[in-house]
DNA sequence: ATAACATATGAACAACTGATCAATTGAAGA
DNA sequence: TCTTCAATTGATCAGTTGTTCATATGTTAT
């Protein structure tokens, strides 16, 4: 293995732990997830969706921001596959699109209620 | 109220979930935690510490950076009060020490493995 | 067809982030 | 005291992020 050769002080734990965590892989898909909800506007986004569908012009109302900034944003979580949307005449209608998200955000705003 | 007065689509709808949303302060909150997660690098330091109490040195190891990058990282999660640490001679330890995040990791985790 | 509307997209740019390097602090041993 | 070691800190810098503005799609109504 010749993990720690010099510098390192707690070679057995170092190595317990090296192999209990998920492999590098596993920790930047989780990352993801995590930088997605880690920008307020798109964190409040998905917060708006978690009550119901809006779309694009609503959500823009609901987060006092531009069109085309939560149309960025929504492409974003589009393309994480966080949101999915429909069309319906003119208006483009989103949704909340993955169910892990989705009850981490409802575990995450029981924490925050205490 | 005075929301949406010309361009918006289903006042209503928007009105409900204004209400029912958290207030912006609430979501910046939770944004400053999912930011802490959002980083591959933060991440794992998070997970390694989710296991067992490590040294700087030897979390610098696990994560295979610099010393001084991973005391940079700490020092965020440190301001965010989700790591603090002990001296014990040269060495400093660092542990977990938001019962939240704690538990917000073992979630996700569960919810990675499907 | 053309005008109006809802949304998406691309370019540009300021602000932020994370890594590196050099210098510093603080504790322990010679 | 002087040296060594672990960790922290500050400066720097390239890369990334989020917003804005202008422009382009695609849909509906006239």
């Amino acid at each position: 293995m010749n993990v720690c050769q010099d510098k390192c002080i707690n070679e057995v734990n170092v190595n317990k732990t090296l192999k209990e965590i998920p492999d590098q892989e596993e920790i930047v898909g989780m990352a993801e997830i995590f930088k997605a909800l880690s920008d307020p506007s798109r964190l409040k986004i998905v917060l708006a969706l978690l009550k119901r569908e809006h779309c694009v012009c609503d959500i823009a109302v609901i987060c006092q921001q531009s069109d085309s900034a939560i149309s960025h944003q929504l492409r974003i979580l589009r393309t994480l596959k966080i949101v999915k949307n429909r069309r319906e005449g003119k208006s483009i209608y989103y949704t909340l699109d993955d169910d892990h998200v989705i009850s981490l955000i409802h575990y995450s705003l029981d924490h925050v209620k205490h």
